[in-house]
DNA sequence: ATTATAAGACACCAAATGGTGTCGTGTCAA
DNA sequence: TTGACACGACACCATTTGGTGTCTTATAAT
């Protein structure tokens, strides 16, 4: 069970835009070849093909030889520790808690 | 009302860890000084201020002046359009969304 | 008045990032 | 069997990133 793959950082994986538009592609159809993600985007399959290297570090896709192509699929799992990261400030921007803190600032001088 | 902060990708700007580490941080407190931040962190302030500059950039934390003094403050509201994004995917990780498609797939074959 | 502290503004640097182009190979089609 | 296609593996490059150190200035403390 050696892992091969250098493991990214999830976080690290989602800040690219053009990352995020693949695991959005990736959303909308079971599997992708390469081929056929790369003709979506400005850049050559060499660029397009590096990200789905950190996609595949992070752990949210999978791929797999199909003849000549390689097919992608998403794994939207790693994208739970997203969720848990950012549910836990949801109450500091529920309630304008930047406008609150400064009011309790201005009493308190 | 001119802006002079460059508008920073709020994805690009929690995919570091320090910068996360300096959220949570900004969340236990109202208001927290630089040196202080500093002093958490196993680099020298330039750094730090670096990363606060950053935040900022991406809307998650005011700074204000305080004596001799700059103290950061947290402002979560732009993680909105984090939850917002990741929530999207969330019914692709409910089910073993992987496992079904693979599944699917066998058949079709 | 003198000294220590807090921090901005730089200049600097190594490593990572995000792209390119090319070459070689396996696979499908004519 | 010949050619086109899909792709991995490189080598390469400019820019960004994430850190450093130094200098200067404003403020606070003694």
């Amino acid at each position: 069970m050696n892992d091969n793959h250098p493991s990214r950082d999830v976080f690290d994986a989602i800040a690219d835009p053009t990352r995020r538009r693949l695991i959005q592609l990736l959303s909308e159809t079971a599997e992708i070849p390469l081929h056929e993600l790369t003709s979506q985007f400005d850049m050559g399959r060499t660029a397009v093909s590096k990200h789905l290297t950190i996609l595949k570090e992070a752990g949210l896709v999978t791929d797999r030889k199909v003849g000549r192509e390689t097919r992608f699929r998403l794994n939207a799992a790693p994208l739970k520790e997203i969720q848990d990261w950012v549910s836990y400030y949801r109450k500091f921007w529920t309630v304008n808690m930047l406008r609150l803190q400064q009011l309790l600032e201005e009493e308190e001088e």
